[in-house]
DNA sequence: GTTCTTACA
DNA sequence: TGTAAGCA
């Protein structure tokens, strides 16, 4: 039986984004559906590719990254080249979001200690006068 | 009503 | 990516 398809508003419904970013997905080269005239058809293959793609940027891998991944489907080898590569690409994530929140806890700390000094001094003006 | 392209923010 | 214009 013919394959099912999904018009791109079908699609942009059920990820929960906009027409306008499958199309900029199409543009960046991430996904190529067939067309029908003008319309685009996306077949399952194309569906999953965008499900992916998403799933990725979730956890901070940029477009490309994704697509680099996403491109080394080999089931024909367990994949492991493309699961190996993406458990490399994730130790670096968390790496990186580590140090965010390392760099966050500082600056929020750097607060605290401002936003102390103001009140005290406040608070001195306030016995002076 | 839905999709498309193009262009600007 | 959002938004808008002008088509099909």
């Amino acid at each position: 039986m013919p394959e099912k398809t999904y018009s791109i508003s079908d699609l942009a419904s059920e990820f929960g984004v906009t027409t306008r970013t499958i199309r900029f997905y199409e543009e960046k080269g991430l996904v190529t559906p067939r067309r029908e005239g003008q319309k685009r058809l996306y077949n399952q293959a194309d569906r999953v590719r965008i499900k992916l793609i998403l799933r990725g940027k979730r956890i901070g891998m940029t477009l490309d990254e994704c697509v680099e991944v996403i491109d080394m489907y080999d089931p024909e080898h367990n994949n492991a080249e493309q699961l190996h590569s993406l458990i490399a690409r994730v130790q670096d994530k968390r790496a990186r979001f580590e140090q965010q929140r390392r760099d966050i806890d500082e600056m929020l700390k750097g607060l605290d200690e401002v936003q102390a000094l103001c009140e005290s001094a406040l608070a001195e003006a306030g016995a002076a006068n």
